[in-house]
DNA sequence: TAGCAAATGCAATACTATTGCATTACCGCA
DNA sequence: TGCGGTAATGCAATAGTATTGCATTTGCTA
């Protein structure tokens, strides 16, 4: 099932309301393959010829992230689509320093060896959304 | 040797002026257990009676993160002293989502799995500078 | 299809970051 | 120790990003 199809289920099921600009912005993130920011997001509608509050926007995106369906990509500012809605645990990003293409990953070991050294540094971990930084294949 | 007197060698020993600026960007850093904003630190020197420009903060900020001096803390929007000036090799970070204390570590065998990720999946990695989430002693 | 609560749009405002240029001050050298 | 050249700073203007309160609209349920 797409991204966005997959979301609006989501939406339903937890009580949100399926609106013209939630729909909007899922398709906008669906299309993109780079962290797209709020103000992206409402160019990339506007050249629809529609048009988009950027308030409206920042707020659909904290609603699609806290619903993890989306995703806040700190090193470039800017929100992807969950590119492993199924998979539960936590989500990991490897992100193209140049042109900023990223791609998500999840592994079990990672994880287990993080949380180790967190608890033996006193900490208590939480879910990890870990970005690494390198070249993709394109930049190199 | 402090953090302070350090920073300055290195300044020096890469051509780079000890300016009164310099020194009091490196003294708020130093100071400071959680990531400091620019502002943050423009605060902080008016707090002592003195004053510098944000535009000079944040130019100060970026050279001294070019040496790795300090590190941003993206989680956060701040900056921190590192905490590893001697340990070469990928430094990392557990920050507590509450107070924003963190900790950095540096992990071998956490890097080198990961480079091996990324290489498979077609990423050339480069520096990991991650940070992790969790919550720390005191905000259990 | 009417009514209600949730969501949006708007306006105002706060916060964060960057640029160009005139002025200052650090540091090497006399 | 004082001078000169250049790197660094301060200032002013501007651009970009994010948040708040409130009036209005709209999706959904009954
Ligand atoms: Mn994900
Ligand atoms: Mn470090
Ligand atoms: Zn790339
Ligand atoms: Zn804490």
């Amino acid at each position: 099932m797409s991204f966005v199809k997959y979301s609006i289920q989501v939406l339903r099921s937890k009580g949100y309301k399926v609106t013209r600009p939630r729909k909007e912005v899922l398709e906008a993130v669906e299309s993109a393959t780079a962290p797209v920011s709020p103000y992206d997001i409402s160019r990339m509608v506007q050249q629809q010829g529609k048009h988009l509050d950027h308030v409206t926007i920042y707020r659909v995106l904290d609603l699609l992230c806290s619903l993890n369906l989306v995703h806040k990509v700190l090193s470039r500012g800017g929100f992807v689509k969950c590119g492993l809605l199924d998979e539960p645990g936590c989500h990991r990003f490897l992100v193209c320093r140049e042109c900023g293409v990223l791609q998500e990953f999840t592994d079990e070991a990672l994880c287990y060896q993080e949380s180790q050294i967190a608890r033996r540094m006193g900490f208590y971990p939480e879910h990890h959304l870990t970005e690494s930084s390198g070249l993709c294949q394109r930049c190199r």
